[in-house]
DNA sequence: GTCAGAAGGTTTTTT
DNA sequence: ACCTTCTGAC
């Protein structure tokens, strides 16, 4: 056998999961048991050692990124692996679609559509409705696709409402009209190509040998159906993920998909990589505590060789302004990389407003995402009706933009030449230029001109020459240069910049736009603003998947925030659950938990008791810091209702409930000055006083 | 068409 | 608190 050193450097489970050859295989691979490793050495295994010719295999993610990454890695091992089909569902499925086109009823250059357009077709077709409600149908429309249901089907556990099926069905069949699909039809229509053409399937599925499947945890059910129908029994078949690490059931994620999938896939063997090589013993200690408290597990025990590092600690504070004082302590006393944590997006303000006033440079990973803002899709808009010419959401979002005079009735009098003109904007808009006002139709002979000559010029020359002047000419550019805020317009300007010059990677014609087009539209990750340099990031649980850092701060650990308060559903909490074993196992060194018992909710102030998930670590695991511990022992007859209590900062109070939260002694008071707050006692000094409260 | 003020809403997020 | 969306007046 030739050599391959890098099967040398794995551990003995890591080797076994490289090796595995046969029936379907599932890789559990806990928190930074070098699971990306594996992955990329076993295509690179797949393709020297055993001959397999890298066209036959099928490697899917979730992310481009990740996606990236295993490209990178694996063609560092052998170069041969950029042969491979590494792509993300959609981007697999996009790619099936374009080339079986007509079998799947679409056009070729069909666009892509995203949320916030999805929005605009079904406006086209509700235009009564509320946005909040049109927003509504399009995330249910959404979900029932991850569950691979169409209008046909019983939608009963997407939506109890009786109507929905026809919101769905008329939004469906106007998309199928104009001949785009969305991000769930990526998946589906895919899946029904392949049930419905016997010729597509066979040949899929002769290419397609050795399919692998990464985060198999946050599959879907859509998903699941798709990987299925790639599936026959002499597909190689290996999905890697990881039960505890599932926490996009909100978006369609069914850990039930990994939870079943020996059953699935009947004569499945099971890995399970349960070395960490990422954090200290200590951190993996207080991660393992918490999550063995879910019950729908597979069930793994992260151990390290990494024994010692520091205790982790957990401070309990009394609002968030301490929360942040607390974060800058520790950042000024040893500036070492550092995430800052937080449940959601609007917790980062107090954060960003504190780092910036202390000069301290950082990252916010998340926020508003690049290809959201309005100028960048403005510029999207345009090159997709150029590639598109029947994308009629594009279509009308820049026909009167900037304001040219074309108003709703202009904009109604065209698309209803849209059937006669086979769906073609552009031909709509020429034969409803006559009947048009003076104005409006003197407009949009101006815009049909710009668009035919660009799209004349389209065969020569660069894409971010022929993107600029294009949005310059229909006045795009000029429009958001002109904002009233100065700020605003410069940010706006840049953006366009920014946008622009990422389409110089292709040429200006017909495939040089393809895939710019499909880039962009199946990579919206991109963040506008990165600070290279920056040692402190700022982000959420959920975006710190497949992350680490030095230290990490995990903050915001209150009933309510975090677990989220609301339908107190099993699974709910065990997802949340779920998203604090992520978070916790993010950090290589230090660990820091922040609970405070005082944070304003949109601008409510609201008093909180620290989350369930800091209860079930055991004392012994975590230093406290912050308030005195309590009385040991924490019995309710300690704190009976009606007797009197003193705590430092609000002064005497009277306990009028107390109940277990979990393993956990919750009591309330109602203390002198009016207010009413919770405490656990394992954790805050409450003095019991013999009392009159008068 | 534009703008100011009211009203509404508010997890997490990739594709 | 803050941001987006809707509204009515000009």
């Amino acid at each position: 056998m030739p050599a391959f050193p890098e099967i040398d450097s794995l551990n003995p489970a890591q080797r076994d999961a490289v090796l595995h050859s046969g029936g379907p295989l599932l890789i559990l691979a806990g928190a930074g048991s070098g699971k990306t490793r594996v992955i990329t050495v076993k295509i690179a295994y797949l393709i020297r050692e055993l001959g397999i010719s890298p066209q036959s295999i099928l490697a899917v993610t979730f992310t481009n990124k990740a996606a990236g990454e295993m490209r990178a890695r694996a063609a560092a091992i052998e170069p041969a692996a950029h042969e491979v089909m590494i792509r993300t569902f959609h981007s697999f499925g996009a790619w099936l679609l374009r080339r079986n086109a007509d079998a799947a009823g679409l056009d070729r250059n069909f666009s892509i559509y995203d949320d916030d357009d999805t929005i605009s077709l079904l406006r086209t077709i509700f235009e009564d409705e509320h946005r909040g409600t049109l927003a509504t149908y399009a995330r249910l429309i959404s979900r029932a696709k991850d569950y691979a249901l169409r209008p046909a089907d019983d939608l009963s556990i997407v939506s109890p409402d009786p109507e929905f099926d026809g919101i769905y069905r008329a939004y469906q069949e106007r998309l199928d009209q104009i001949g785009n699909v969305d991000f769930g039809d990526l998946i589906l229509k895919p899946v029904e190509l392949l049930r419905e053409s016997d010729a597509i399937r066979t040949r899929v599925r002769q290419r397609y040998r050795y399919i692998l499947v990464d985060e198999y945890q946050d599959s879907n059910v859509a998903q699941y159906e798709l990987l299925k129908s790639l599936f026959d029994e002499s597909t190689y078949v290996c999905v890697v993920g990881d039960d505890d690490q599932s926490i996009y059931r909100f978006r369609g994620a069914e850990v039930r998909n990994i939870l079943t999938f020996s059953e699935s896939f009947p004569g499945t063997t099971v890995v399970k990589l349960e070395q960490n090589y990422r954090s200290t013993g200590p951190i993996l200690d207080v991660a393992s505590a918490v999550v063995k408290n879910n019950s729908g597990r597979l069930g793994k025990t992260l151990w390290t060789d990494r024994t010692g590092g520091m205790e982790p600690t957990l401070a309990l504070l009394r609002d968030q302004e301490e929360e942040v004082e607390y974060c800058l302590r520790l950042l000024r006393h040893s500036p070492r990389e550092t995430a800052i944590l937080y449940r959601t997006n609007a917790q980062s303000r107090l954060f960003e407003t504190a780092l910036t006033r202390e000069n301290i440079a950082y990252r916010i990973v998340g926020s508003l995402r690049f290809y959201d803002r309005e100028e960048v899709k403005d510029a999207l808009s345009t090159l997709k009706l150029i590639a598109n010419p029947r994308d009629e959401v594009s279509f009308r979002r820049i026909i009167n933009k900037p304001a040219r005079g074309i108003g709703s009735k202009s904009v109604a009098s065209i698309v209803s030449r849209l059937p006669d003109a086979r769906g073609d904007c552009l031909i709509a808009a020429e034969a409803a230029i006559g009947s048009l006002p003076k104005k409006a139709g003197h407009s949009a002979r101006r815009f049909l001109d710009v668009v035919q000559e660009a799209r004349g010029s389209l065969g020569s020359g660069r894409l971010n020459e022929f993107s600029e002047q294009l949005i310059r000419q229909l006045g795009i550019w000029e429009h958001h240069e002109k904002n009233d805020d100065e700020i605003t317009a410069r940010t706006k300007i840049e953006n366009l910049e920014e946008f622009v010059n990422a389409a110089s990677l292709y040429r200006a014609d017909t495939d040089g736009l393809a895939e710019f087009l499909e880039l962009i539209e199946l990579d919206r990750s991109r963040e506008a603003d990165e600070i290279a340099d920056a040692k402190v990031t700022l982000i959420t649980m959920h975006n710190t998947k497949g992350l680490e850092f030095d230290r990490v701060i995990v903050t915001g650990l209150e009933e309510g925030p975090f677990p989220r308060a609301g339908d107190e559903d099993p699974d709910e909490i065990e997802e949340e659950r779920r998203l604090f074993y992520v978070a916790v196992t993010r950090a290589r060194d230090e660990l820091y938990l922040t609970s405070v018992s005082y944070r304003r909710l949109h601008g409510r102030p609201m008093d909180y008791v620290p989350s369930r998930f800091v209860g079930e670590i055991p004392r012994d695991l975590i230093q406290i810091s912050g308030d005195l511990p309590g009385p040991s022992g924490g019995q309710i007859d300690e704190y009976p209702v009606g007797s009197f209590i003193y705590h430092d900062d609000y002064g005497t109070g009277a306990i009028t409930k107390s109940w277990h939260n979990g393993s956990e002694l919750v009591v309330q008071v109602q203390f002198e000055n009016g207010r009413v707050a919770r405490f656990l006692p394992k954790y805050t000094s409450l003095e019991r006083v013999a009392g009159d409260v008068d």
